[in-house]
DNA sequence: GCCAACGTTGGC
DNA sequence: GCCAACGTTGGC
């Protein structure tokens, strides 16, 4: 299993709106970036599990968790000229863009804000905290991930 | 709103 | 293949 940080910017669709989807979950489209779109096509598995972080937000934090529930498929938005990730270059034959679907797993009661995150040893080599880091799909260590939940204080 | 850090584009 | 110009991200 494998452990992720997917960012999102709360004005967009922040976890509360995952809450309220169907099922909790939903597909998550609009990537535009080819390394977030390989680790969303090739990488990420059922099962691997997600930190859910809110960028452009007051204050930017780590929020909740999630998990894949839904490996990569192509990413319909880019397809629709009526959308605003439509990417003419990407067709149904040959798809550039890729999507994979999460469910909620759980909200944090406390959200881990960036300044405290900053602050703790173990979470120093986050890419999350690495200056100028824009990636929208991270990889996360397994013990990185664990430290979230230990800070985030879920058992 | 500012701006540093990035990714992409396109002329050459 | 280089790199300047441009657009985007995202903390502050």
């Amino acid at each position: 299993m494998k452990y992720w940080l997917l960012k999102t910017e709360p004005e967009s669709f922040s976890i509360q709106e995952l809450q309220n989807s169907p099922n909790k979950t939903t597909c998550w489209s609009g990537v535009r970036n080819y390394q977030a779109r390989n680790f969303l096509r090739d990488e990420m598995k059922t099962g691997d599990r997600v930190l859910f972080y809110h960028s452009n937000a007051n204050p930017p934090a780590i929020v909740g968790t999630a998990r894949v529930v839904k490996e990569g498929y192509p990413d319909g938005t880019a397809l629709d000229e009526h959308d605003h990730h439509w990417d003419p270059k990407s067709t149904a034959e040959n798809p550039i863009w890729y999507m994979v679907d999460i469910q909620l797993d759980r909200i944090f009661a406390q959200p881990l804000g960036l300044d405290h995150l900053r602050t703790v040893a173990a979470l120093q080599k986050m890419e999350l905290l690495r200056k100028g880091s824009r990636l929208s799909v991270q990889p996360v260590s397994a013990a990185e991930f664990k430290e979230v939940l230990k800070q985030a204080g879920v058992k």
